[in-house]
DNA sequence: GAACGTAACACTAACCGTTAGGGTTTTGAA
DNA sequence: TTCAAAACCCTAACGGTTAGTGTTACGTTC
């Protein structure tokens, strides 16, 4: 029952991963609805049962590192410096966040997802995970001591800036324009002191 | 070419609800992932053909009548009170949203929709449907001139008090707490004037 | 009121994502 | 070497959904 180091990692992670590039690969030269599963567990010559124990899903082989985001969103608050503001890290982060999946190298996946309504779908309840999860830090956070209900509300208006300024014209511009209203929402919840 | 008026309407709007009626009866006897759309058709005694022709999916099957939801919503928008603020009227709009899907005769339909995954998903993404409504008629109003960005927000963050009262412990109390949240936010974005 | 176009419906057969069941090989540990 | 478990394979199925192809009932038109 120990770590199981080595050679077996290595292989599953190998598998996962021509798996994920395969199909990434198949999505952009033909489109996420044309391909399918079948096609996808050929091609990475797998069968299909393993696919589906590496990937919970056929959506989640486009979003296979989605965990990242969510860290990096708990990580702003969590690991921000002491006493140091709440928004003002958040903004940071979605920022940078924003930048990432807006450079023109993520074009074509974004253009992807934007085109299938499953993939569209399957991100949707992934933000709200994301909410969820970020609310959750935001609410065990002993500086800020904020209500459940607050706690949520936040964290949902901060996945929606993230949405929301990814299909703006301007997505930086739009990132300074919403958290303005974020700023003004938080504060409404902290009447003593600056958070 | 004229308006199909007489029998064939009165039938097919009783096709329609006789499948409505008779999905929603076995969907809350035995729970919705155990009910197959096979099963419900021939119960309704129409063929799945049939069904799919009346409704777009299994889903929808339940969300009968969204379209109220956006309506009333956007009426909130378009048929308020000359110079009435538009916050007030969205808060009062939606507290009674709120008040009518938490009523005691909801509770199972609601707890019907909890309890299925597919069914949350599909309630998410219509919400969006309807932010994306909200936010055109916030946008379309000569009195707001607010930009695109700033009524999408809005119009997010309104849905997102309906999505997060309806599961807060005291649904009323978390309306008027989102509010006052959303009214800071919007106050940012007219800087000269109080609308 | 007979004939015609079409909307509503039926039936079959399939497609696609997903999973269960049951077997084989590879790996790490004893 | 032996053994248990992990990783993998194959087949067959299930449930939502759709295409293809009739058939019936309605409304219109002459």
């Amino acid at each position: 029952m120990t770590v199981p180091s080595g050679r077996r990692e290595r292989k599953k992670a190998a598998t996962r991963q021509k798996i994920a590039s395969t199909a990434l690969r198949l999505f952009l030269e033909r489109g996420y609805d044309a391909v399918g599963i079948r096609e996808v567990a050929a091609e990475a010559d797998v069968a299909v049962t393993t696919l589906f124990s590496h990937f919970a899903s056929k959506e989640a082989l486009v979003f296979e590192q989605d965990e990242d985001f969510e860290q990096r969103l708990t990580q702003a608050v969590t690991g921000r410096a002491p006493h140091e503001p709440l928004i003002p890290a958040l903004r940071r982060e979605i920022r940078a966040l924003v930048r990432h999946c807006t450079a023109d190298s993520a074009a074509p996946i974004w253009r992807m997802i934007d085109e299938s309504s499953a993939l569209r779908k399957y991100e949707e309840s992934m933000r709200l995970r994301h909410a969820e999860t970020l609310a959750t830090a935001i609410a065990a956070d002993p500086e800020l001591s904020q209500t459940a209900t607050a706690s949520r509300t936040i964290a949902r208006f901060v996945i929606d800036a993230y949405s929301l300024a990814r299909e703006a014209a301007d997505p930086e511009a739009a990132v300074d324009e919403i958290f303005r209203m974020i700023e003004a929402a938080w504060e409404v919840t902290c009447p003593s002191r600056r958070a």
